[in-house]
DNA sequence: GTCTATAGGGCGATAGAC
DNA sequence: GTCTATCGCCCTATAGAC
């Protein structure tokens, strides 16, 4: 047995959860975090860039995740399915990682602080931007790839909401389809 | 003539551009900004919520910008066409309110900050919202207003991104109709 | 305007793992 | 010995309270 408790990282992501459900994300200081985990204020900061980042971390990159996605398919695959196969992707994986209920404690918490809805709107983008990226890599043009991603993004965001909502669809790969169905007859 | 200098608020927001321009976001301090435009600190934070906010005043609401040019459309404009006004319309309103030279020079300041990039893109959001809350008044289902305002979102976007390049159209209106007619010709 | 709590960075010390 | 995680203390800037 070592010097300290073992798995400081996951008290603390447990911890933040806890918290900010119970008090509010304003009314909980990254002192509070680290108090219930076990550690000190500043062991918090060192594993997490900023207070903010804690309910933004996870096993895998989502943008790894999406690029992967879109190095699988056959060059023949036009941009905008390749940018929807890589939203799928996500979708699955995040599907996998959590429950929907859980999905919908941390999304209810995101949704009612400005801050988390900022740094959630930056991961959204950077994953656009992985898939803009990749789809550039394959030969699209520019703005082809830029506008392609911006609509999966699109039918991603859709397809979350629908699945966390209240009486959503379970199946968080079955909104995407719903989402891309709509999307197909939007124009 | 009165106690103080008039138009502090402008002062600061000159200041605040210089600054963060001469030696980049982190290194100013609110401080440094009130300095310059000759108030206070204390007058800063009365003014701007927070030090980020002074990139992001105007003098019109582009949440209102984009409601305003739904509301002047007739019933039978689709959402999709009616998300894309709302997007001409914005672009418009930006074109008239800054030089090329000025929005790039905003943008480059925003594109190399990342706290600054998040106000940034809360701010496409709000207008995104306020767009698909536009199309949702109009009778369109929630996720064809969805959709139809991220699609619209995605144009802006690049159009924007074309418009302060380096190389870039002069004006924003042609970029807005030409990357139309990618997104047209994307499904 | 002044006062204060919080966010978040810097750095050396410490104790174990290897 | 080196490497890594943690502590503890000091610091400044932000931003809200009074």
């Amino acid at each position: 047995m070592g010097r300290w408790e073992p798995d400081a990282r996951g008290r603390m992501l447990d911890a933040a959860l806890e918290l900010f459900a119970e008090q509010g994300y304003d009314n909980t200081t990254a002192g509070d975090i680290a108090a219930r985990a076990g550690v000190t204020e500043r062991t918090f900061f060192r594993h997490f860039a900023d207070k903010r980042e804690v309910l933004f971390v996870g096993p895998v990159s989502l943008d790894e995740v999406a690029t992967s996605a879109i190095a699988a398919l056959g060059d023949d695959v036009p941009p905008l399915s390749a940018a929807l196969a890589a939203v799928r992707a996500v979708a699955a994986e995040l599907g996998a990682a959590r429950t929907r209920e859980q999905a919908a404690t941390r999304a209810s918490i995101v949704a009612a602080t400005p801050a988390l809805r900022e740094r959630e709107l930056l991961k959204m983008a950077s994953m656009t931007e992985a898939i803009t990226r990749a789809l550039v890599g394959r030969g699209a043009p520019q703005t082809v790839a830029g506008l392609a991603a911006h609509n999966a993004g699109g039918v991603f965001a859709a397809a979350f909401a629908r699945w966390v909502s209240e009486d959503g669809e379970p199946d968080f790969a079955r909104c995407i389809d719903d989402a891309t169905e709509v999307l197909r007859q939007l124009g």
